[in-house]
DNA sequence: ATAAAATGTTGCATATATACAACAAACCAT
DNA sequence: ATGGTTTGTTGTATATATGCAACATTTTAT
């Protein structure tokens, strides 16, 4: 199928709460290498293991991985208040 | 990493919406009997495939796949009314 | 009742994800 | 400045997803 390079936030959400790869690696049990692939975005998850990380950071798929690049989350915030604001 | 088995309503939306998997396949872009592989959950789709057939169905990943066995549709729906109920 | 379409299943080939080991480079601490 | 942790990178091996072909079974329409 030819899949697509999809595009993640492994990186900033790791960085964001302070955890090594290292320790990301050992929560969701994969090696540490996986993880630096994953973070470059040389190669996409399989489905489970892209589970294992919404679970471990708690937030929707969606929200951690795209297929199309993703927007720092500090712009993602800044549209958002402006959508709210808007509405009023 | 030994995956876990995932599940999903594949064929439950598929029915809902009365589209064959020849259909279904064609406009994911997939081999018809990877569709079939997939309603069987004889194995789990790649990201970039779950990704596709949310897009395609316009539901969350969430809403279609699971580490944990799905409730029908109807279930879930039940489950919703009473908890909407019980805030009043 | 028959044919056509849809589904189930299997086998083999290929692409992609993951494990694991090794090592270089960058980054903190003291 | 030295050493330890973290990160980046590459190579090889294995597991898993996908493609594709073939055929049996079930469902649907006429």
């Amino acid at each position: 199928m030819k899949s697509r390079k999809l595009y993640n936030r492994i990186s900033v959400l790791r960085k964001e709460r302070n955890i090594s790869r290292k320790e990301l690696a050992e929560s969701i049990g994969v090696n540490i290498q996986t993880v630096g692939y994953l973070e470059r975005e040389e190669y996409n998850p399989s489905l489970d293991l892209a589970f294992k990380i919404n679970e471990y950071f708690g937030l929707p798929i969606e929200l951690i991985f795209s297929p199309e690049p993703l927007k720092p989350l500090s712009e993602e915030i800044i549209e958002l208040k402006n959508k709210i604001g808007g509405e009023k």
